[in-house]
DNA sequence: TACCAGGAGAGCG
DNA sequence: CGCTCTCATGGT
């Protein structure tokens, strides 16, 4: 542990730049930073002994948990404390870590939502049963804000696909496709996402290699869109709801629930509200059962129903319905 | 083994 | 429209 900590500090050392670091912290409060980036909306990151691991952007990150106890020092989240604590109501940090130093970390505030006002989101839900259930069982879960290529490809990737399955597909994409970025002394190596252009410019059966099967096309065919710019990605943020919808669904392979997801986890789109297979289940059964409701039908009562969060509102229902047995059926 | 997975799109009546 | 089928692969 204390060589993990000298590695970094000989890294910050050999900076030239004044103040840079290669850690920073950023207090929170009810934060979830398992469930956050355990829960469908992300693809990279993965769970080491010391707090998660991933890219993001070209950058290697390790990010953990460390709450604040009454009367005492800060305490490292292990993965077996309380439930309690690990469901981020206490207040505490975030620690993160980079491989190189760094004086401006707010590429990473931005991606964590560490300044959203949680609790000014939840008081928007509705007053209903199976909200308030869901929200007192996933406390602390968050929206990040992802590069909208990355999460527009691995959506594309995720169709009719579990989740453990398209991280395989998204790490194989990588570490075939993606540059390699810099990474600590001892850490595995690791890849960035790779740029549009590298993707279209891949053979089809190179794709496929990645396991993603009949979606390797689609991939290809968006990544070519996107990279010659027949569909810009960076035009999206400033169109209404509906028409930023219409643009993605331009793409192949992009129909409403992945142009949602986009909408939702790539550009903050409040009232994306992507539907899948699990918020189907979760809402048929809690605010329709026993009774036969069409997708349509679904969907313009998400729209309606959940605020001006709605899709914050849908990912606390995703999660619930996921993680509770209860609502597996 | 059979069924299902953070779906989309074509083909049908 | 609204429904059904297929697509590729692996987990449970």
């Amino acid at each position: 542990m204390s060589s993990i900590k000298s590695r970094f500090l000989n890294a910050a050392a050999s900076d030239e730049a004044a103040g840079a670091g290669c850690r920073t912290v950023f207090p929170v409060r009810d934060y979830d930073l398992g469930a956050t980036l355990n829960s469908g909306q992300t693809f990279r990151w993965q769970r080491r002994e010391d707090g998660w691991e991933g890219v993001i952007g070209s950058r290697w990150v390790r990010l953990r948990m460390e709450a604040d106890r009454p009367g005492s020092r800060r305490e490292r989240i292990s993965f077996q404390t309380s439930a309690a604590a690990a469901r981020g109501r206490n207040a505490g940090v975030i620690v993160a870590e980079t491989a190189q130093p760094l004086n401006d970390w707010r590429w990473l505030a931005d991606y964590l939502q560490v300044g959203l006002d949680l609790g000014g989101v939840l008081a928007t839900f509705p007053d209903d049963g199976p909200m308030r259930a869901a929200v007192a069982a996933c406390r602390g879960l968050r929206l990040l804000r992802q590069d909208p290529w990355e999460c527009l490809a691995s959506f594309i990737l995720s169709s009719t696909k579990q989740i453990v399955q398209i991280r395989r597909i998204v790490a194989l994409l990588c570490e075939r496709f993606g540059d390699p970025v810099m990474v600590p002394n001892g850490c595995e190596a690791a890849f960035a996402f790779p740029t549009p252009e590298r993707v279209a410019a891949a053979g089809e059966s190179e794709l496929r290699a990645c396991k993603m099967g009949f979606r390797a096309p689609n991939l290809r065919a968006a990544a070519r869109k996107v990279g010659d710019g027949e569909v810009d990605l960076s035009r999206v943020a400033g169109l209404p709801t509906a028409a930023a919808r219409a643009e993605l669904m331009r793409l192949p392979g992009v129909g409403r629930k992945i142009a949602d997801c986009v909408l939702l986890f790539a550009y903050g789109f409040q009232a994306a509200f992507p539907v899948d297979v699990w918020v189907m289940k979760a809402l048929r059964r809690l605010y329709f059962p026993r009774r036969r409701v069409a997708l349509k039908r679904l969907q313009q009562f998400t729209e309606t129903h959940f605020g001006p969060h709605a899709g914050h509102a849908q990912q606390y229902l995703f999660h619930y319905a996921r993680v509770h047995a209860k609502l597996k059926e």
